[in-house]
DNA sequence: ATTCATTTTGCAACCGGTTGCAAAAATTAG
DNA sequence: CTAATTTTTGCAACCGGTTGCAAAATGAAT
């Protein structure tokens, strides 16, 4: 049914080769010829089966698209910008969802088998190993959103969540808050773990200001509205919070609600990640911004550059986190 | 660097053709042949090139997943559960993301490059012209969440959204409501067309109740926003409104929140599409739910019974939609 | 017109598998 | 134990392309 490079050699009158030619850019084909092999593959409606042209070349355009976060809303952006970034570029996007996936070699194979050229890891959450399976399998890989490391694996794009830490504890000691919370998603995410670190990092330069700490069982509303009914329980609330992630501020945000606390006025918040619901009006989240465009840009670009220099040794690209100013923060005084 | 079906037929001593047999189910392979060559492949650590095999089998096992709707929270959840049930039938889809994409022939020329086996396409708002196209270049195609008609293209799954608006309607006369509005998405949208249509039909056997309609520029929370407050300017509001799309509610609740009007005690709202964050306390909206689970599970049935049996004629697989009883919407009397 | 350098073209082998067919081996029947 | 039948195996062609190499065609120089 599908026209093959036979049948427009054929219709053309001249060799597979030639044909062939026409189509791989680089390659010496008289301008006569090309006419004419276009000419009958226009006719035809033919279009190169990529699939059988990898077997020769082994290069097959597909990049495998790995996750295992299929919740937070912000990954539908992430998606997008990914795919769209990779068509661009002539590349194509294999997804593979590892939800619930604990067996790197079974991630593996299911790569392997369809070849792709390289695969983009993207989650705060994948454990290290896949992504280092990956590369082991002789896959070039980029993991986005990942955690800094000074002796990396593989090449890591993201934002420095440490220096998110610290820039949260600053701008809240900025505002005149002395007594300032950080309330977590789960303990056991890297990206916790260095927000919280560069929160404590900040706070260590001013012994005065007092601060606490938990964390929610989950990056999610309900995980951020119960921890923040603890807290209220508990008593003894401090004057603001830092929280993990938008959705866990979010569910704060209710619960601070329910108790009839005003924020900013009682309570201030602030979150991270300025997802697309920060800046509605009703919920008009003060939080912290990631360059997601530049991330996912410079994740692709050192795809690309891996495809055309392999071997290139693992990279760390960091990029700079901004402050979103809205309503939940009371002004500097 | 990767093993090849050679590689293990050299090392078991046997010829090519055993070893892809033995990978191949249904296929004659004694005992002892079949575990000599399984020690070799493991000891190798061999997996068959799905897209060499491909070529002699014609099948890539390969699904094209074409959307362009990468703004709507509910299509994460969309992606997540379709990836995962494509894989656990052994299918890998090849996200293909058509936002701005007009020319449905490069969109064909995308999918046949890589021969997937099919294509599910998922969205509301892609024109049939995409669909079709697909089914013409000969691409088995299942059309998520597309619209009704009673002589499809091509396989649909989704809701009977006129059936959803029938039941909005009744849903506001019986908590006795008498005067409704209607608030779409775009109104070149098929699916706010639809609910609309059966909107007015339920309202056609109530002569005696007010009603009116108008149409939000987008899927949005600032489109909602924008047109209730609009609505709230131009004076003389209805009772309640039923909107097209739970983001377009959130959005009409900021509004009428900022305008002091209270839901459900002066205004009542009725959503659509039962996202996450209509359950969130803090917003609590009264909604209709499509079950997402049931229309996924069912598209990937559909494709994967038009693999095994081509050219079964398009069927439409319409499911019901259910009432999400919150707190935007005054009680029966 | 002849020679030499350059470009263009086709041949044929190959990429990693699959599969129809016939030969070889194993099994069953006589 | 031989003959007939069934199962297992390998050979070789093929899937849709690519590419090294040498032959053919073109062009430049003499």
């Amino acid at each position: 049914m599908p026209v093959t490079l036979k049948d427009v050699a054929n219709r053309a009158g001249v060799s597979t080769s030639a044909v062939s030619r026409t189509f791989t850019d680089g390659a010496s084909v008289s301008e006569k010829m090309r006419l004419k092999v276009e000419k009958a593959a226009d006719d035809l409606g033919y279009s190169p089966n990529a699939l059988a042209s990898s077997l020769t070349t082994g290069r097959t355009k597909l990049i495998g698209l790995v996750s295992n976060n299929f919740h937070n809303p912000i990954f539908l952006q992430v998606f997008d910008l990914l795919t769209r970034k990779l068509q661009d570029r002539g590349l194509r996007p294999l997804l593979l969802n590892l939800t619930g996936e604990t067996d790197a070699k079974t991630a593996v194979r299911m790569l392997q088998q369809y070849s792709v050229d390289g695969a983009i890891v993207s989650s705060s959450t994948l454990p290290p190993e896949f992504s280092k399976s990956f590369r082991d399998a002789g896959v070039p890989v980029v993991n986005s959103f990942g955690r800094f490391s000074t002796t990396p694996d593989v090449h890591v794009v993201g934002v420095d969540n440490s220096e998110c830490g610290r820039l949260a504890a600053r701008e809240l000691l900025k505002r005149g808050y002395k007594n300032i919370a950080f309330m977590g998603g789960p303990e056991a995410a890297t990206s916790t773990q260095d927000r919280h670190r560069g929160f404590l990092q900040e706070l260590a330069k001013h012994p005065e200001i007092k601060h606490s700490e938990s964390f929610a069982t989950a990056y999610s509303f309900d995980a951020g509205r119960t921890e923040m009914q603890h807290r209220i329980a508990q008593g003894n609330m401090p004057e603001a919070f830092f929280c993990g992630d938008d959705v866990l501020s979010i569910g704060a945000l209710s619960a601070l609600a329910d108790a009839g606390l005003r924020v900013p006025e009682d309570i201030g918040v602030i979150g991270f990640n300025d997802m697309e619901m920060a800046g509605w009006e009703n919920i008009n989240l003060t939080t912290i911004s990631q360059p997601i465009d530049r991330i996912l840009q410079s994740s692709v670009d050192l795809m690309v550059s891996m495809l055309t220099t392999p071997d290139s040794p693992p990279e760390v690209r960091l990029f700079p986190c901004q402050l979103v100013e809205r309503g939940t923060l009371r002004p500097a005084p």
